[in-house]
DNA sequence: CAGTGAGCGAGCTTCCGCTTGACTT
């Protein structure tokens, strides 16, 4: 048994089982889960004045592993490291190495970045060693990450608060989110309109936007008219014109549309979230199960996907000819793009893993469609097609402008036709065109009518969770794998919080940014991460060393982090609002501070004294015609974590509490309850009969104070409906 | 479609990057 087999060591437990499948029985595969030693939690565990030599520890939840690990290897004198080609990569089979060693044990490194038969076992046949400038780079990384995420998060502590923190990532992230707000509070709207003609020309229609007055553009906002009066001016006069009107150009413009490249993490996140409305992480929660897998019918289990935590929309070329045999044999080989198309990674791409794509065409949506989930099926869809995408022909357009003069002005109008669908027709949605323009001659058009529209310019929206992604990506900030838990780590600061679906910055969050780009301007700069990366690039190739890379960033932190410290007291000064208010229990004064929940005022002599009370007193409303059921004081209108609800005002001494009451009693015959406002998991609002759950009548409408002339049931409001009935489904005209 | 909730809080935790399950924020 010993020494029989081979042990190969790689990270995830999905592709143990695909390598398992293709190296057989003489190989023994096991998975590490990633990194298993890192920097320790509690403390620094960076000696800076000896060359910045880091202390490493297993990781808590790594111990079994690691157990494991030592038990599978023992017996084994050569052990094959398959992490992914990358720098962490690199560093894991270095660390691996570090915990396994022992006497007359060699390790090699083994590289490919795609799990297939050939590439496996092309590599075990040209087995490599742990590249050690590779490893140094990483480390560089992560010591960097240390000392900017720890220090600086050590002093915020002491001016803002407990548990909170600054770090590389996170910090640039809410700066982005921050910078974005400040776009839209200064932004100031401005007013234009837009002019609009209909020309006719042997019945037929085309409606045309006014382009140049006297000689001048006017189709941008800036240029476009900018006042009512101005617009009527030129509404009258073309309405008055009494002169000839002509289409004096037609103009045909082809384009050809790519399509675009196969997914990254960042572009599944976006495509996911606009066309299915998915999280970030709820994409990544679903992709994972899909390269995870499903038993299929014969019992063998298979992966859906690639790993789905990639920057690369790199394919294989296996994969482009399989890609490419299978839209022949499907849509025909005309359908197919003249050449494989073959993608590039962007630069700064780490290129371990290849684009997301489907594993296999055996296997598309609809031959797996029982086996899924819906959510799974659509994204696994979205991915497929759009890998399948890649290798069909360039969709062909050609843009149609017509121009129609008169009375000195000049109107465009233009229109869209497809000359070949091309890859949008694996899904028509790829491509928006315009409505294609009736055919019309050069010559003279009739005047029809004219309409003027007041508009604004708006500010540029706040980022959804997808959209902050593409921009992390786009400035090279943070990876695939953590791009979902910074955005989580900033909610959970409290430094930013959604609204409507959209991301934006707490209080807390504005005031932590202001001062950590104040204190620390070099470190928090949107370009820092990528003159680190240019520098551990100089380690990997060898041109610099870890310790002088280190001191060259170590050199800003350093000389912001003194000046900062200098300061401290100032600044938690300037920052501490202050109150008119004194504590009623020992007169000093009150100040208010930022705690776990959002602000609180708090006594000055804290910690002799720990009076404190919330920023925003309940001042709720006394709500009218009722009370209290148990001591008959009167009800407050409150707003609670689950909705409004009325508490006696005589809390804590009572603490009698009810729901909202809607004014109209249960339509149940006989019920005798009435009708009260909830609200479900999901946060929308509904209404049910207060006996729930003896009676379980409810509703997500309003109900009116009115009942059906036919059947007596309380009638509703639907925004779409009217008002009707729910009961007789009669409509109800106003 | 759902039975709750004002109560606390501040001076030792925090970073980024790899991986999946174990969990009751």
């Amino acid at each position: 048994m010993k020494n029989k087999k081979n042990l190969v060591i790689i990270e995830s437990p999905a592709k143990a089982r695909s390598l398992q499948s293709y190296l057989g029985d003489r190989y023994e595969i096991i998975a590490s889960y990633g990194h298993v030693r890192d920097l320790p939690r509690h403390y620094i565990g960076v000696d800076e004045k000896n060359n910045f030599k880091p202390t490493y520890t297993i990781l808590p939840d790594k111990r079994k592993v690691v157990a494991q690990l030592k038990k599978k290897a023992s017996g084994f004198s050569r052990i094959y490291l398959a992490a992914d080609p990358d720098r962490e990569g690199e560093a894991i089979c270095w660390h691996l190495s570090q915990i396994l060693e022992e006497d007359g044990r060699v390790f090699k490194r083994l590289r490919f970045n795609a799990v297939t038969k050939e590439t496996v076992l092309k590599a075990l046949k040209n087995p490599s060693v742990i590249d050690m400038q590779l490893v140094d780079a990483q480390q560089a990384r992560r010591v960097m990450d240390r000392l900017v995420g720890y220090k600086i998060s050590s002093y915020l502590q002491k001016i803002i608060g407990r548990g909170k923190s600054a770090g590389r990532v996170q910090t640039v992230v809410l700066r982005i989110i921050q910078q974005r707000e400040d776009e839209i509070n200064i932004f100031i709207p401005v007013e234009h309109w837009l002019i609009e003609a209909e020309f006719h020309q042997n019945n037929k229609i085309i409606k045309a936007s006014l382009f140049i007055v006297d000689g001048k553009r006017v189709d941008k906002p800036g240029l476009a008219p900018r006042s009512s009066e101005e617009a009527l001016t030129i509404h009258g006069r073309l309405t008055d014109y009494e002169g000839e009107w002509t289409l004096s150009g037609i103009k045909r413009k082809i384009r050809s549309v790519k399509p675009p490249p196969p997914f990254i993490t960042s572009t599944l996140q976006q495509a996911a979230s606009t066309r299915l409305s998915y999280s970030p992480s709820r994409t990544m929660t679903i992709a994972q199960q899909l390269y995870e897998g499903i038993s299929l019918e014969n019992k063998e289990r298979s992966g859906l996907i690639t790993y789905m935590r990639t920057d690369s929309v790199r394919i294989s070329p296996e994969s482009i000819k399989e890609c490419r045999e299978y839209i022949s044999r499907k849509y025909g080989s005309n359908t197919l793009s003249e050449s494989p198309n073959r993608y590039r990674s962007s630069k700064g791409s780490q290129d371990a893993h290849e684009a997301i794509r489907p594993v296999s065409t055996e296997l598309p949506p609809s031959s797996v469609s029982t086996l899924l989930t819906s959510p799974q099926l659509a994204l696994y869809s979205l991915i497929w097609n759009r890998f399948i995408a890649t290798q069909m022909k360039d969709a062909e357009i050609e843009k149609t402008t017509y121009t129609v003069t008169g009375a000195d002005l000049e109107f465009k109008c233009t229109g869209d036709r497809f000359l070949s669908r091309g890859y949008s027709i694996i899904d028509p949605s790829y491509i928006r065109i315009e409505k294609e323009l009736p055919l019309m001659k050069k010559g003279s058009v009739i005047f029809e009518s004219a309409t003027r529209e007041q508009k604004f310019t708006s500010p540029p929206p706040r980022f959804s969770e997808a959209r902050l992604v593409a921009e992390m990506k786009k400035q090279g900030i943070g990876r695939p794998s953590t791009y979902v838990s910074t955005i989580k780590t900033l909610k959970n600061r409290k430094y930013v919080e959604k609204e409507g679906g959209l991301l934006k910055p707490t209080e807390l969050g504005t005031t932590t940014e202001r001062l950590l780009v104040r204190m620390f301007p070099h470190i928090f700069e949107i370009g820092f991460t990528a003159s680190m990366e240019d520098l551990l690039d100089s380690i990997a190739n060898g041109d610099e060393s870890y310790v002088d890379v280190l001191k060259i960033m170590n050199l800003p932190l350093v000389s912001s982090l003194e000046k900062a410290m200098a300061t401290v007291s100032d600044v938690r000064s300037d920052l501490q609002e202050t109150t008119e208010e004194t504590c009623p229990e020992c007169g000093s004064p009150l100040v208010v501070r930022w705690g776990r929940y959002g602000k609180f005022k708090a006594c000055t002599a804290f910690p002799k004294c720990k009076f404190s009370k919330p920023v925003k007193e309940h001042a709720a409303a006394i709500f009218e015609g009722r009370s209290c059921s148990v001591c008959g004081g009167k009800l407050l209108l409150n707003a609670g974590r689950y909705g409004r609800y009325l508490r006696c005002e005589k809390y804590p001494d009572c603490d009698h509490t009810e729901p909202v009451p809607v004014g109209v009693s249960c339509p149940i015959p006989d019920c005798g309850g009435e009708l009260v406002e909830k609200r479900s998991r999901t946060g929308r609002i509904f209404f049910s009969c207060s006996r729930y759950p003896e009676c379980k009548y409810a509703i997500w409408n309003k109900p009116l104070d009115r009942i059906c002339p036919r059947c007596g049931f309380p009638i509703l409001e639907e925004r779409k409906k009217g008002i009707f009935c729910p009961s007789c489904k009669k409509r109800i005209s106003n």
